[in-house]
RNA sequence: GGAGAAUUGGCAGAGUGGUCGAAUGCGGCGGUCUUGAAAACCGUUGAGGGUCACACCUCCGGGGGUUCGAAUCCCUCAUUCUCCGCCA
């Protein structure tokens, strides 16, 4: 979320560039003002009268000792009056400032000043592109049907066992998952980062903090009775470790990694996108998360995006970086950049990484901040990317690589898989 | 799952109805001393709201209650520890 104070100071240049997210602010954010500016009011009044109170409270005690209970009692009339009123004002500050907070957090992130407009992903700005989209043998097939052919994927006991989207790894499929899995850890460790295996299950605190709820209820699997959420990403627990934390500036950069496996509803897919690996219920993921010093946190996206780039040039897959545009922007980022493979069976680009700088956006919620050389605390910056997400991966990695003999393993795998060809 | 104990500032730990946002120690920061450092000594050191700045308000695990007044009493939830049960 926002903060007030950066609202009011930058009333206009907020609405101009949430218009860039096809977002129109102008009319929330006068709301938005107003409503603090009422908050203030109502405290002010209710703290004068808590401050009588508590002034009368302690002579009421005085009097007591010494004696003058008369006039004690006198005093404590007021201080009846005084609690009714201030009640009454404590309520409606509370439902002042909910309101307040709900409306702030109605309002997307503003985007980077180089984020371009546009409406969908067809807008996204192509920045960079690498490999080259290899020629396939003639009876070439997608990664579904490779899956059947070589028993390493079944789909069909997956929505046996548990539904569609849950699919079973075996033999092959399920050691080239595991040398995918040590493949990206062991490469961001040597990168940097610390890794952590976190938790899969989060409470509402959590879910909350990195911004899936209250809006995003519908995405996530949810234990009613436990009031726990499965996690769509290891984003939430890795982030949320630093909630209600005020780090030392020298703390950064901090750099984590997680594996884990994400769960999400996907409520409201369907159609030919959703076929075989595309899109999928239960994933494996790695997860870099990082929280940075503000004036650093552009450079770590770069950083964090050629960390990236080098991942999939050691996978030997071709691949494109796009800079979301406006309308593609997540409600949460200020500048994303997309990475995509091309799975040459299905002739598609597959989005396969996220690399996102949410500035202080998530740090607000979390209450992540940092205290300064003078002692002053400030929100830190966060930031994460999927370094990587699998199953579009091995989709790509399946189809781009298969011939006569089998599908290839590229070379950085092969140590992990213990394997070069699955067959 | 059952029984008991606990939860206080960065950490340790005092505080059982008013003078407590909270003793004391450690740690941190600043200073004196020193060629420099250590030691010693002096000072300072939680967060949020509010204000030009003060004042003032809120916060002692979370929520609710009793009281003129709550860190302190009551209810409730969570977490931690110990014992019993079960168990990878």
């Amino acid at each position: 979320m926002l903060q007030i104070n950066f609202i009011k100071e930058n009333k206009e240049e907020i609405i101009r560039l949430l218009a860039i997210k096809n977002f129109k602010a102008a009319e929330l954010i006068e709301e938005v003002i107003l409503l603090d500016d009422q908050r203030k009011g109502t405290q002010k009044i209710l703290d004068d009268q808590l401050a009588e109170s508590n002034k009368l409270a302690k002579q009421i005690g005085v009097l007591y000792k010494s004696g003058e209970a008369e006039k004690a009692n006198e005093y404590k009339q007021k201080t009846a009056e005084l609690k009714q009123s201030s009640k009454k004002l404590a309520d409606d500050l509370a439902l002042t400032s909910k309101t307040l907070t709900d409306k702030i957090l109605e309002i997307p992130n503003v985007p980077h000043p180089s984020v371009p407009a546009g409406k969908s992903d067809a807008d996204n700005e192509l920045i960079y592109e690498e490999g080259e989209i290899p020629a396939l043998i003639d009876d070439a097939k997608p990664h579904w049907d490779l899956a059947k052919k070589y028993d390493i994927i079944d789909f069909d006991l997956g929505s046996k066992v548990t539904g569609a989207g849950f699919p079973f790894y075996k033999n092959q499929g399920a050691r080239l998952q595991r040398a995918l899995i040590n493949f990206f850890l062991d490469e961001a460790i040597a990168a940097g980062y610390s890794e952590y295996q976190p938790p899969l299950f989060v409470n509402e605190d959590s879910a909350y903090g990195t911004g899936q709820l209250p809006d995003k209820e519908g995405q996530m699997y949810h234990i009613g009775e436990d009031n726990f959420y499965l996690i769509p990403t290891a984003e939430v627990p890795i982030t949320n470790i630093y909630r209600k934390v005020i780090l030392k500036e020298e703390d950064f950069p901090i750099k984590n990694v997680a594996y884990s496996n994400c769960f999400r509803r996907e409520a409201g897919s369907y159609g030919k996108d959703v076929r075989g690996l595309n899109r999928l219920h239960q994933f494996d993921k790695v997860e870099i998360v990082q929280v940075q010093h503000p004036e650093k946190s552009y450079e770590t996206l770069e950083s964090m995006k050629d960390y990236v780039a080098s991942l999939l040039r050691k996978l030997e897959l071709p691949f494109r970086i796009v800079r979301l545009c406006g309308g593609d922007l997540s409600f949460t980022s200020a500048l994303t950049y997309d990475f995509e493979v091309f799975s040459a069976a299905q002739k598609r680009w597959l989005e396969v990484s996220s690399v996102s700088n949410f500035e202080n956006f998530q740090a607000n919620r979390l209450k992540l901040r940092f205290k300064d050389k003078d002692g002053k605390t400030h929100l830190a910056h966060t930031l994460n990317g999927s370094a990587l997400a699998l199953p579009r991966i091995v989709a790509a990695l399946l189809e781009n690589n298969q011939n006569a003999e089998g599908i290839s393993i590229p070379s950085a795998l092969r140590n992990y898989t213990g394997f070069d060809l699955i067959s």
